[in-house]
DNA sequence: ATTACATATGAGCAATCATCGATATGTTTC
DNA sequence: GAAACATATCGATGATTGCTCATATGTAAT
């Protein structure tokens, strides 16, 4: 309660807001949704083996038990989060007899992973 | 215990993978440091809130304040998110008197923000 | 100094999540 | 059909996290 009343209070005297009255920032503002499946799609990316998983597929597409054994983890871990990616759309499935293969589904990864390694190294 | 059994046991069947063996898998892996700075990275982008605030950032310096209206949210958890994003170095700050104002600290959040949302408009 | 404002911080709680172990499903070979 | 293999799924658990409430810090005006 004190803190929405701080809030009304603030809108007199916030330095540099005045250019910004409620409708605009409105209109500049992303909808609900959007941020939602934004963050869902980065959320997916916010997880070392994620990143390891994706990273290896960027150059080739591998089965099941060779990213397991690439990212010296179980099975049943690496599958979950193949699961996970693919439901999200970044992976995609191509099954050989008893083999699943996975790859990238989208090369839009490419080049999110190049502008964040990037961001990384500058500074 | 069964499971590396079954992983050793695949070396020799699983289709497809004759051509890689284990040095040429480790070659094409991303290192443990760096997987894990860019699943921070993500990880930091995923969340609604946050990523309304960059949303937001990317067209225009903000106060605290204006944040925290424009999201609806309070005071404490926007700055809760702020000086996590500011840790990252996604976001920095500017005093002015008692107002601090927010801004990207970094022009690599476009083409991240660009390319991902290119990627759910896509399929 | 006192009051009001703007932001920052700390503790606690509910919810989410990554992993593991065990088991199930599907496929090939004998 | 039985056995072996490859992957998928289920349940449980320890760890992380986003928010709220309360309070602290810093700044400006009277």
């Amino acid at each position: 309660m004190s803190q929405s009343d701080m809030q009304e209070a603030c809108d007199d005297t916030c330095q540099g807001s005045e250019a910004l009255d409620a409708a605009r920032l409105e209109d500049k503002m992303i909808d609900d949704q959007t941020a939602v499946e934004l963050a869902d799609l980065f959320r997916a990316l916010g997880d070392p083996t994620r990143v390891k998983i994706i990273y290896a597929l960027l150059q080739q597409e591998l089965c099941v038990h060779d990213i397991s054994t690439a990212l010296g983890m179980g099975q049943s871990a690496v599958s979950h989060q193949l699961r996970y990616l693919r439901n999200l759309r970044i992976l995609k499935r191509r099954k050989v007899g008893k083999t699943v293969f996975y790859s990238l589904d989208d090369d839009h990864m490419e080049q999110i992973f190049v502008q964040t390694l990037q961001h990384l190294k500058h500074e």
